[in-house]
DNA sequence: TGAAAAGTAAACTGTTCAGTGTAAAATGGA
DNA sequence: TCCATTTTACACTGAACAGTTTACTTTTCA
């Protein structure tokens, strides 16, 4: 032992993980056989059982290491004094840019080739994700409570704003239909979210 | 020949492709194995050969008769001694009312099921999609033409509308994230989505 | 009635793949 | 040097599945 082993074996872990990530974002799962896995990592195909007993459990890691890489904290909080329309301007383009990025579509890839067949797992999954209120959430329930935005149901404008979100800069990248948001692109699509909600939210 | 036996014959396909068709979008594609297809169509597998020679034959069959039987004419058109709201609403409705009908949600399941990892080939089924313009298209243009609407660029609302209609009424649907809309949801994201529209184009 | 068309059952081929067993080799510390 | 841990190579099992072959039966209709 033990200081060396392990960081030789730390180092084949390292291996395996980082070519399952790319892997299964490449070819998804399924079209990843354990075979082709050893290969990549350049370990041998017992190796990857020894640190994982099931594809499943590497599965999982995966996607939790991802996610939680992916995870970044997008901080405007509200300001009394400020222009609306700056505010709401930086929070959208930070949850834009933060949306359409490759690592975030990356594991929304995997997760979703994953899960698509197993609607009750990605459902607790989403529910985690959905629990935690957002920045977004924060900042219109501070915008109402100074007076200066106007709504009946924070969840449902959280929603609209999601989904052109989710619209125009997720599920086209996702598919791969449309390309990669240019910083205009991303700039344009926040200035038009942002004109729509507030021409109709602001008092 | 031939009266008869086409009808035989014809049964048997049918049972095939009804059998295919409740399969896919249980199990998915990959979930449904020619064996387990035959037994519930109550047909033996080599008669699902005789009438399909591979299985991706019947699969793209099974959409595009999916497709066809989903595609419904969505027919407003711009009327200009009518307010615009209740226009809009209309057209809007018979949107989202599509949209989350299960038999798109059906066919869109079995279809991102099975291009999921072919963005190529489903970036050709969606081009087709997209190549023909839509009644809301043409009303929008309508009601710009008309001066009574005021935008910049068409495909920009055309997406912004198209993307509030999806992320309330199809992803979440699509995942079974969410249950299926009620009447009174559909009407209510409506209301929202006409309001949202027309106090940001309305002019 | 008899020939053509269609269907059936079941075994079979060939492949892919998850996961295991094992014996030998590499590694590095004591 | 010796020992424990880890890795490796590789053969193997068992299952799933697409697609085929064959020998046989049923159906239809001319």
């Amino acid at each position: 032992m033990t200081e060396v082993t392990r960081k030789r074996s730390d180092k084949k872990r390292e291996a395996i993980i980082q070519a399952a990530t790319q892997a299964f974002q490449e070819f998804g799962v399924n079209g990843t056989s354990m075979d082709k896995l050893a290969e990549l990592a350049q370990v041998s195909k017992r190796t990857v059982y020894n640190h994982f007993s099931k594809k499943e459990e590497l599965v999982m890691h995966v996607i939790k290491e991802q996610w939680k890489s992916a995870l970044v904290n997008i901080g405007v909080e509200y300001k009394s004094a400020l222009p609306l329309n700056a505010q709401l301007e930086e929070l959208i383009l930070q949850e834009v840019s933060f949306t359409c990025s490759e690592g975030h579509l990356e594991l929304a890839r995997v997760a979703i080739g994953h899960f698509f067949y197993e609607p009750d797992k990605l459902k607790d999954e989403v529910a985690q994700l959905k629990a935690q209120e957002s920045s977004l959430h924060r900042w219109l329930k501070a915008g109402k409570a100074d007076g200066r935005l106007l709504f009946d149901n924070l969840e449902h404008v959280v929603n609209e704003i999601d989904s052109l979100i989710k619209g125009q800069c997720f599920w086209p990248q996702l598919f791969k239909i449309e390309d990669t948001l240019s910083d205009d692109d991303k700039r344009r699509i926040t200035d038009n979210i942002v004109a729509l909600v507030l021409c109709r939210y602001a008092n």
